[in-house]
DNA sequence: TTCGTTCTAGACCAATCGTTATAATTCTGC
DNA sequence: GCAGAATTATAACGATTGGTCTAGAACGAA
C-alpha cells in the first residue's frame, strides 16, 4: 500500500501544470500524457471518467498544496500583515520563476468550466472555502471578528487572484506584492 | 461610410460573448461563425490572421465596453466609495444576469493566451492601463497623492478580477459588492 | 455596360480532439 | 506454476480543430 500509484500522480501532477500555464482546453491528454511520461494506456484506468476527472483531480491537488503553503505560513507568522506579505512574496516568487507563463493553478480551469463543470466547479469550492479558512483564522487570531475575518479573508484572495492575472499582462510581480495592501487596511462601514 | 461593417462586428461581439462564457480555446470559429450570423466566408476575410486576430478585437472591444462604463461611473460619482460601489454592483448585475457564467471578458482569453501570445497580451496590457487611468483618475481628484492612487486603482481592478472568478464559484455577486471595501480603506505604510 | 474591388460559398486540408473497445501484458497472491 | 486482477498497448472511432484555396457572387464607380 501507499505506493498510490506514481503513475497516476505524475498524470495529475503535469495537468496541473499545463491547466496552469496554457489552460483546461488547450492541453490535450497526448499532450499530458507524453509530458507526464505515464504509460498510454493508463490514463483512462485511473480516470475512467476521462478529462474533467483528470481536471478535478488537479484543482484538487493544486488546492492542497496551496492549502498547505499557506498553513505553513500561518504557523509562522502571526501578524495578518506578516502573512500576507509571506503569501504575496511566495506567489511573486513563483511567477518569476515561471517567466510569467503560470499564475493561479486553478483560476483558469475554473474560469474555463464554472460552473458548467459541476465537479470541477465544486473542487474549486472546496479549495477557495479552505484557504478562506486559514487566512481568515490569522486575521481573527489577531482579534478580528469572526464577520470580518472572513470577508477580509475573502478579499485578500479576490485581490490575489486578479493580481496574478495582472502580473502575467504586465510581466511584473507588482501587482502580486501591493495585495499585502488589503492585509493592513482599516475595515469599512 | 461608417458602416464599419456589420458582419464584422457581429464577429467580434460574438467571439467576446463566447470566450467570455467558455474561453478561448473552448469557442470555435465554427460555433463563432453559426452564432454570429457572419457568412462563413467572412471571417477569414475580416480576419486574415485567423483566430488570434479575432481574440484580439475581442479583447479591444471589451476593453472599450468597461472603459466606458468606468467612464461614465466616474462621471457620475466624485466620491471614490461611491463610484467603487457602482462599479461593483454593475459587474454584480452582468453576473447574476449570465447566471454565473459570463465574468470579465477578457481575463479568460488573457489567461489562456499571456503572455504567448503577443498581440493579445498588448491588447490586455492596454486594456488594463485603460481601466487604471479612470479609477487612479477619481482617487486623485478626491485628493489621494498620484502614485498612491494609481497603486490603489490596481487594487481594485485585481480585486474585481479575482471577485468575477470566487463568484463564478460560489455561485454568488458577494464577493464583487465586497470589492468596494478596497476603496474605502486607508493606505497602507 | 464594364471593370475592378469587396465579399462570400464551399470544398478540402492535415492534425488533433476526447473516447471506446479489445487484446495483450505484467503483477500478485496462493 | 496457476489463476485472477491490475495495468498497459494498440487501433480505431466520429467529430472538430484552425487554416487554405479556388471560384464566383455582389457591389460600386466610370
Amino acid at each position: 500500500m501507499g505506493k498510490a500509484s506514481l503513475h497516476k500522480d505524475n498524470l495529475v501532477r503535469t495537468a496541473m501544470r499545463l491547466f496552469r500555464r496554457q489552460g483546461y482546453a488547450s492541453s490535450g491528454l497526448q499532450q499530458i500524457l507524453a509530458e507526464s511520461g505515464a504509460p498510454k494506456g493508463s490514463l483512462y484506468h485511473y480516470f475512467p471518467d476521462g478529462k474533467e476527472a483528470l481536471g478535478e483531480a488537479a484543482v484538487r491537488l493544486a488546492a492542497d498544496m496551496i492549502g498547505r503553503m499557506l498553513r505553513d505560513l500561518a504557523d509562522r507568522h502571526s501578524d495578518p500583515t506578516a502573512f500576507v506579505r509571506a503569501y504575496a512574496r511566495t506567489m511573486a516568487g513563483w511567477m518569476q520563476a515561471s517567466d510569467f507563463e503560470s499564475g493561479c493553478p486553478i483560476a483558469t480551469t475554473l474560469l474555463e468550466t464554472a460552473p458548467q463543470s459541476p465537479a470541477i466547479t465544486a473542487a474549486g469550492l472546496q479549495a477557495i472555502d479552505d484557504w478562506t479558512d486559514v487566512i481568515a483564522g490569522v486575521f481573527e487570531r489577531d482579534g478580528m471578528p469572526r464577520r470580518s475575518a472572513r470577508t477580509r479573508a475573502g478579499l485578500v484572495i479576490s485581490a490575489m487572484e486578479g493580481a496574478l492575472i495582472l502580473a502575467r499582462v504586465r510581466q511584473s510581480t507588482r501587482p502580486i506584492l501591493d495585495v499585502v495592501q488589503i492585509a493592513s487596511a482599516s475595515g469599512t462601514a
